[in-house]
DNA sequence: CCAAAAGTGTTGAAACTACACCCATGG
DNA sequence: CCATGGGTGTAGTTTCAACACTTTTGG
């Protein structure tokens, strides 16, 4: 099959998960990242995963590994595609079933030693072990095509937020500038959003109104949203 | 896990493909399914699958499959999900990598041996091997995402159509009437039909204008359509 | 009073929906 | 000549893009 190594037919596969974990922190989208201690790729950048428990389903190994890295539960976890090229891991058929996740940076419960565990620019990855660029691109890719159906920034935000910050978000994921007026009324016009009666005043002169999503009507609208 | 059966963790996991074929015969919509000549679930109907070989990557495998139940290529292969749950196959760990194809009837290369290999509608299965069932619904939705997004319908129909087949196979996938109309100027609009100056006479009274897809085109706005 | 970000409306273009009748042919 | 499916256009609505100035506050 194109392939230049042998393999014994009797070997079997190895399946791990991997988790594609983005945030975003300083204005930035931010992917995790670990430094891997053993071989293969010893000292390498690589996205965060692990072996699927013979008594686990896809997702909760997913959920597993976020768990072990972030401590946080509750976020947004799609699966994102499953890359099995022979050649992607040295010496061994590995399969891997990538997810991704989105969360918020306030909500993050583990210590990010630095040289270790880091959290990273999405456009500047350093050099990755394995085929992780491939996997952080295409959950790029995905989180856009979702950003364009349904809101999932929210994911990304703190629970209250200025639609400024909104904004910011879908301009980082997205990576262009959207225009302000549009933007406002296209988000105010979804009914999503809760204008609480408070104001933000970090960072900016004039205080910023804040809003929060509407998780009931987010609800109702899931069908819509996600199809 | 919530799992009411015990796993030894040094057994391994088992990888398959299986590919959710799906063509339009006589106005319906239809999978192709096998019946099983073994345990487990000897005697059901499955979709196709099989083994992943050590050397071949994901896609391969699922072309190979596709290859020895239809002997076509070159048709359209995505893949879909890939489905884990510990008890989704007894007594073993197998996950399975699932993958949908479109074909042409007219391309299908193989006996339909009555009894151990037939289309059913997809609208009325048999009882299913497995989570067959949730794999073929998923595939349909899949089916349905995709067309909003671009023409993947030509890959059921035969090189050349009418406005009306293209119409009806859009119905099928969509499970919807849609305007004629609005249908029509919207396809021509498109820019990717190609009005052969043909005719087809078969079971309409007035002859239909045939129709077939701009393969340049559609290349050309692959990256629109497809992102 | 000035810098900096918050906030706000209108207009034109494009896309989508709804909707009803005549046409060409085979039998 | 009639039954059958093929073929066509318009008007109202909604959605999206473009675009610039005023307001509020902190320093």
């Amino acid at each position: 099959m194109g392939v230049n190594r042998t393999f014994t037919e009797t070997k079997t596969h190895e399946v791990t998960v991997d988790v594609v974990i983005l945030t975003i922190i300083k204005n930035k989208l931010k992917v995790l990242l670990l430094k891997r201690t053993n071989e293969p790729f010893r000292g390498r950048w690589a996205i965060p995963g692990g072996f699927i428990r013979l008594s686990e389903n896809l997702d909760d190994a997913a959920l597993r590994v976020l768990k072990e890295k972030t401590n946080v539960q509750n976020i947004y976890l799609e699966q994102l595609y499953t890359f099995g090229d022979p050649l992607r891991y040295p010496n061994t058929r590995v399969i891997t079933c990538a997810y991704f996740a989105l969360l918020r940076a306030e909500d993050i419960n583990v210590k990010i030693t630095e040289g270790s565990i880091e959290w990273h620019s999405v456009e500047k990855l350093p050099p990755l072990a394995f085929d992780h660029k491939e996997i952080i691109e295409y959950s790029l890719k995905r989180t856009r095509e979702r950003l364009e159906l349904c809101p999932i920034a929210f994911q990304l935000l703190p629970k209250k937020f200025t639609l400024t910050e909104l904004q910011k978000s879908y301009e980082l994921i997205l990576n262009k500038t959207l225009d302000k007026r549009n933007f406002r009324k296209k988000m105010l016009a979804s009914n999503i959003l809760i204008e609480l009666n408070e104001f933000s005043k970090a960072g900016s002169k004039r205080p910023a109104a804040l809003y929060s999503f509407d998780s009931i009507t987010l609800d109702s609208k899931r069908g819509h949203f996600f199809s």
